[in-house]
DNA sequence: AACGCTGCCTGTGGGC
DNA sequence: TGCCCACAGGCAGCGT
């Protein structure tokens, strides 16, 4: 679900609400949703421990506490709120904790895709570099050389290899189909066919399509709220997604949906070549 | 190495 | 109204 600027406004959200607290309980109600120790262990294990910061990195969530790092991914349905009442947690709350303010954070999460793992505060660099994650979009290391090299000889579509972590991390489903459109390249392209002056288009219409969704507050479909229950605006912004059949805003021809790897791709196949 | 398919889960919306 | 099916923001694990 969340994908770049989803996350990182949950991110955000955290290092904004939490800043300084101390967990004080830890309740768990779904074992599976905890990993890395014994969910009945979380508690033992987080109680008393201070929260310092949240980072991202691509789509993964690493919440720093002293001594103790939690490895979060929303998948596709994850959220975490804040709340003032643990009587207000949302449906599919799996980790319940109580903070020395008197308030709560939840994570909760549908599907039961996500994780919550647990790390010690010292590993979260190994355990980082294990996920073998891509290129971060707004560093400098996104470029047209590195870019160059990663699409080289790669015969699979210009969709999916935006989807793929290990090259890029960060962008997910919609934001592939948004940026290619903004780009004006077909996600049917192999990868190894995009010339030097679209890779440019690519690394400018990525980052441009990830600000404006920052900007925007992130997308909320239906899953998707911001650590203080806050949805975003950025699905009033989509120009392809979710608009199959309605004219493209730039030429006015039928926006068309296909699948590629079983996933869905909007497009338009006059603008985008 | 690179790629595609399956499984993991629950909910929602459209067609009948 | 109810039923059934398709589909949903993701990724690990596995086979080829």
């Amino acid at each position: 679900m969340p994908e770049l600027p989803e996350v990182q406004l949950v991110v955000d959200g955290l290092n904004r609400l939490i800043k300084d607290r101390v967990i004080t309980h830890a309740e768990v109600f779904w074992p599976g949703y905890v990993t890395g120790v014994k969910s009945s262990d979380l508690e033992k294990i987080v109680a008393g421990v201070r929260f310092d910061k949240a980072i991202r990195r691509g789509k993964f969530i690493v919440i720093l506490f002293d001594q103790v790092a939690l490895l979060l991914h929303l998948r596709m349905t994850g959220k975490v709120v804040y709340l003032d009442e643990a009587d207000k947690k949302p449906p599919h709350t799996h980790v319940l904790f109580t903070l020395d303010n008197g308030k709560y954070l939840a994570f909760a999460d549908t599907r039961k895709f996500g994780r919550l793992e647990v790390i010690s505060a010292d590993a979260v660099e190994e355990r980082l570099s294990k996920l073998n994650l891509g290129y971060e979009p707004f560093s400098a290391q996104f470029n047209q050389e590195n870019i160059s090299r990663s699409l080289k000889k790669r015969t699979k579509n210009i969709k999916n290899i935006l989807l793929d972590q290990t090259i890029i991390a960060g962008i997910g489903n919609i934001y592939a189909s948004e940026i290619l459109f903004e780009a004006g390249l077909s996600p049917l392209r192999p990868g190894g066919s995009i010339k030097p002056q679209e890779i440019d288009r690519l690394l400018v219409c990525t980052r441009k399509v990830l600000k404006l969704a920052l900007d925007n507050g992130g997308s909320s479909i239906s899953d998707y709220i911001h650590p203080d229950g806050i949805g975003g605006e950025m699905q009033d912004h989509f120009k392809v997604y979710g608009r199959d059949k309605e004219p493209c805003l730039t030429c006015a021809n039928p926006v068309k949906r296909i699948a590629q790897t079983g996933r869905s791709t909007f497009w338009c196949s006059h603008c985008q070549g």
